[in-house]
DNA sequence: TTAATTGCAAACATTTTGCAGGTTC
DNA sequence: GAACCTGCAAAATGTTTGCAATTAA
């Protein structure tokens, strides 16, 4: 049996420090757990998967570190689902699908949808971003 | 002073039973409240407007109505904001400005976007339809 | 008169908060 | 050692549910 201790890459805490985040165990375990791959995942669901590694975190900490994650850049909020909030780790401009059936949210990237009208925004505000989200169901 | 008894238009029955929905005093004032004309609303503001005019509706009864609204086809859920699920009179389909500052939702006609490509759905799945969100912030 | 509907209060699920104790620089 | 961070438990929010009383067909 092979024990694994602290087997994470060196790049991590450099990651977090470049975003202005002090590198704690329990951010640096998070992103470990969540960063380096595209994914959605949700406050539970990295709860749980913090908990399978022997690594659980309080849901405090979990949250606080996903909404400073939100805030630095490093995770975008997907909100298809009126009952929690998704975390994408993909954080350049992409679209979805929303299988309405399974929940599941997957990504679509950018080049794959054109658009080529869109009204200007109302008086006195400015856009932010589109967001496109092509609702599925199983056949 | 005027006093108002059932001020309401005569189609509203009609309308309700014409989508098998048994019109009830509270889904009769519900349905007068909200449809009719375009606008977005979350329970809360529903419950709001009720009570204002004198016509409080139990919470379960109001939620009770609107997921029945939702499912005769006779209103829409939008899901922006994670907290709160919010309805939308507006059941065709089109599209949405989100102001985050504001949390405002305004309606964009389906013919003001073209999406001239868009990828097919996964296997398995097939698509239900597009959402466009277009996310502004105030000036 | 039988089934459907309502309303209350309690239950739920997700997220946030207050604060005491720990950690970091 | 000062500021920041964590974790617990409790609070807050939005929504759902169980069930007895009421209303509708």
């Amino acid at each position: 049996m092979t024990i694994m201790i602290s087997a994470q890459p060196v790049e991590i805490p450099g990651m977090l420090e470049a975003r202005g985040i002090s590198a704690t165990r329990q951010r640096r375990e998070i992103a470990r757990v969540l960063l380096g791959k595209a994914q959605h995942v949700t406050a539970e669901q990295l709860m749980d998967e913090l908990a399978l590694h022997g690594q659980a975190i309080s849901k405090a900490t979990v949250y606080n570190t996903l909404k400073l994650f939100v805030d630095k850049g490093l995770l975008r909020e997907v909100h298809v689902d009126a009952t929690r909030t998704v975390y994408d780790t993909t954080t350049t401009p992409h679209h979805h699908f929303y299988n309405a059936d399974s929940g599941q949210l997957s990504d679509i990237p950018l080049e794959e949808v054109a658009i080529t009208a869109l009204p200007n925004p109302p008086e006195g505000t400015v856009s932010e971003g589109v967001d496109v989200i092509v609702r599925i169901r199983n056949r």
